[in-house]
RNA sequence: CGGGGUGUAGCGCAGCUUGGUAGCGCGCCACGUUCGGGACGUGGAGGCCGGGAGUUCAAAUCUCCCCACCCCGACCA
């Protein structure tokens, strides 16, 4: 057989690859630095990368993992175009609820597209024509497709990309019980499929964002790379998005008793740190047993909400003085509205506004100012407050919510602190970021209803069936099991994930015997169905060879070295990245030692 | 879109304050010596100094404008 040129080993010596020696300067997270110090990807426009021969090794066994999956869960691969007409988008409202993010295309009769930044409305069309019966459901169809978003920023990589390759599926269903059947497959064959990644996760509870729908859970790998933040509790299993975290309710408090409110002159206080410097030094303010903090304040924020339809609607929240607003918790919560900062001259137009010392005295739609006012759900009934009198250099305390104000109703909105109390068993949480992998959606009947999907009962009445989606970030995964899996040395793939089984380095002269060895063990290795990486280069010393099977990350490196000089009993060196363990085995048992090991 | 930073050889960087013939390391090419942990010597190739305008006898360097990229925030698989 010999050393053909375009047998299934893969060659170092040909391979299109160029390890870097240092850091690329524009990469920051790991799996960026990494993959492409080790040429598996190129960057080629902003949020966009090129795929090297080794990186699109890796690529496919990530997408073949979750197709292998999908198929085992009995779902049904289809593939949509990328380029769609905006009318199916317009028709759920998603045209504009997208907004900026969509990819808008013409083509030359001046007809408008999209690069689809996913496909639910697709998909029920599709349906739509081909169905017509309950008979023909429960349904379940997904894709492996390459999805454009026009993402602000694109950042980290392939974390956040503006062209990613997504696994997608979507299911339809006649009731409420085939819907959770359809999301219930999904949530196991995700956790089977990250499982086999190598990757760890977590499941959250979630909020459904410009997807619409009700239930809705996140996979989320938890590195603190990722964009994410979670809470866990430290004692139960709750795990929950901090934009879908639910506080609390503690109970009301009997205020009868409770002094009266009074206001205080407290100059030069316009933030809650000042403000508790202040209540705590003046004599008048001071607590008797202990000094204030800023939990004892009410800190009330106003903002504004952007609807997609254009109009403008001024808020306020109220929260913990020791809290911030969290906006991302906010808008999840009027998604698809947009949260903006109250500008100095929104202050100037709401002159009951005084920035600084709003108290609920003005907030509300009942009162001066006719901002709807909501409350994080701990101001309960009964609660003490120091906060704002509603005049400059004033603030009251002895503030009694239930009896000196009310608000329109309560939000979850309120930063998340560690240590917060879990809503599910009452333990304390703690706080960690995780890279969001997969999502699962019960969408419900939205997009069949604007699409007017409909198919007929046994009484032959149309009926509109229900449906979820399910999507899975496949780039983003390969840059999750990269960050999970690195190590100082370089990246350190899981077997399944990785570019080859063995990467076998040729360390010995060019034209020593080592060369012709390595060559036979390869190909013996690739025969008995292990991929096979060979380092066959000339004139590169030992050293380099072994650095750059470190980067690359295969999972077992074969050393054809020294080793095999000793006639009586020939070795050969084999190396598990992962642990570093190396040792040596006789030359005639290599071949089945190494297939042992890749099983 | 706001804030910060960076653009000089394929990659990593110096030079800019104080204007005067474009430099270093790695990589690449040739020859020789090396050959188990990013070897060594000798000799080479490679640059519209992000772009444009201006100041000046003279601009990588000073001024203005623009662009790109990275990081932190506002959005999402």
């Amino acid at each position: 057989m010999g050393a053909g040129r375009f047998c299934g080993v893969h060659r170092m010596s040909t391979m299109f690859l160029r390890t870097l020696r240092d850091d690329p300067a524009d990469a920051e997270v790991p799996s960026h630095r990494l993959l492409v110090r080790a040429g598996y990807i190129r960057r080629a426009a902003p949020g966009g990368f090129s795929w090297l021969p080794l990186g699109y090794e890796v690529f496919r066994n990530v997408e073949r993992i979750v197709r292998e999956e999908m198929n085992a869960a009995g779902f049904q691969e289809v593939h949509f175009p990328a380029l769609v007409p905006k009318e199916p988008y317009e028709a759920t409202n998603r045209y504009e609820e997208y907004g900026p993010n969509v990819f808008r295309v013409e083509d030359r009769h001046g007809a408008h597209f999209l690069l689809a930044p996913t496909h639910e409305e697709l998909f029920t069309l599709t349906v739509k024509d081909l169905y017509s019966s309950y008979r023909d459901l429960p349904l379940i169809i997904y894709q492996i497709q390459t999805k454009f978003r026009d993402e602000a920023r694109p950042r980290a990589g392939l974390l956040r990309t503006r062209e990613f390759l997504m696994k997608d599926s979507y299911s339809f269903d006649v009731d409420d019980a085939g819907l959770q059947a359809s999301y219930d497959a999904h949530r196991v064959a995700y956790i089977k499929l990250f499982e086999r990644m190598g990757l760890p996760f977590v499941i959250v509870a979630a909020t459904s964002g410009a997807m619409g729908g009700s239930a809705s859970e996140e996979f989320l790998a938890p590195l603190d790379v990722g964009e994410d933040t979670f809470i866990r509790c430290t004692s139960c299993d709750y795990a929950a998005n901090v934009e879908a975290v639910s506080t609390p309710v503690p109970d009301a408090i009997p205020f009868d008793d409770l002094p009266p409110a009074v206001v205080h002159h407290t100059p030069k206080t316009p933030t809650i740190a000042t403000l508790v410097d202040y209540v705590n030094a003046d004599p008048d303010t001071r607590h008797p047993e202990r000094d204030w903090t800023a939990e004892d304040t009410l800190k009330n924020v106003v903002v504004k909400l952007k609807h997609p339809d254009g109009t403008v609607e001024p808020l306020a929240v109220g929260v913990e003085g020791h809290r911030d607003v969290d906006m991302k918790r906010l808008e999840a919560q009027f998604a698809p509205a947009e949260v903006v900062p109250f500008s100095d001259e929104d202050f100037a137009q709401h002159t009951t506004l005084k920035k600084g010392y709003i108290g609920p005295g003005v907030l509300g739609s009942e009162n001066a100012s006719g901002i709807r006012y909501l409350l994080d759900p701990r101001i309960v009934d009964g609660t003490t407050w120091i906060t704002g009198a509603d005049e400059y250099d004033h603030h009251v305390l002895q503030l009694v919510a239930g009896r000196d104000f009310t608000a329109d109703g309560t939000i979850e909105a309120a930063e998340v602190l560690d240590g917060d109390i879990c809503p599910s068993c009452g333990g304390t949480v703690e706080i960690a970021r995780g890279i969001e992998i997969g999502h699962i959606f019960q969408l419900g009947r939205k997009y069949a209803e604007a699409l007017g999907l409909t198919v007929r009962d046994e009484n032959d009445q149309p009926i509109t069936p229900t449906m979820g989606s399910y999507g899975v970030g496949v780039s983003r995964c390969l840059a999750a099991i990269a960050e999970a899996t690195h190590d100082e040395h370089g990246l350190c793939w899981p077997r399944e994930i990785a570019p080859a089984d063995v990467h076998i380095v040729v360390a010995g002269k060019d034209g020593g015997p080592q060369g012709p060895v390595a060559e036979t063990v390869a190909t013996e290795l690739e025969a008995a169905g292990v991929r096979v990486v060979l380092d066959d280069r000339q004139k590169t010393s030992p050293g380099v060879k072994f650095k750059d099977a470190e980067l690359i990350g295969i999972p077992t490196i074969v050393v054809v070295g020294r080793g095999i000089a000793d006639e009586a009993n020939p070795v050969i060196e084999v190396k598990d990245r992962k642990t570093g363990g190396r040792e040596d085995i006789a030359v005639d048992a290599l071949v089945d030692h190494i297939v042992a090991r890749c099983r």
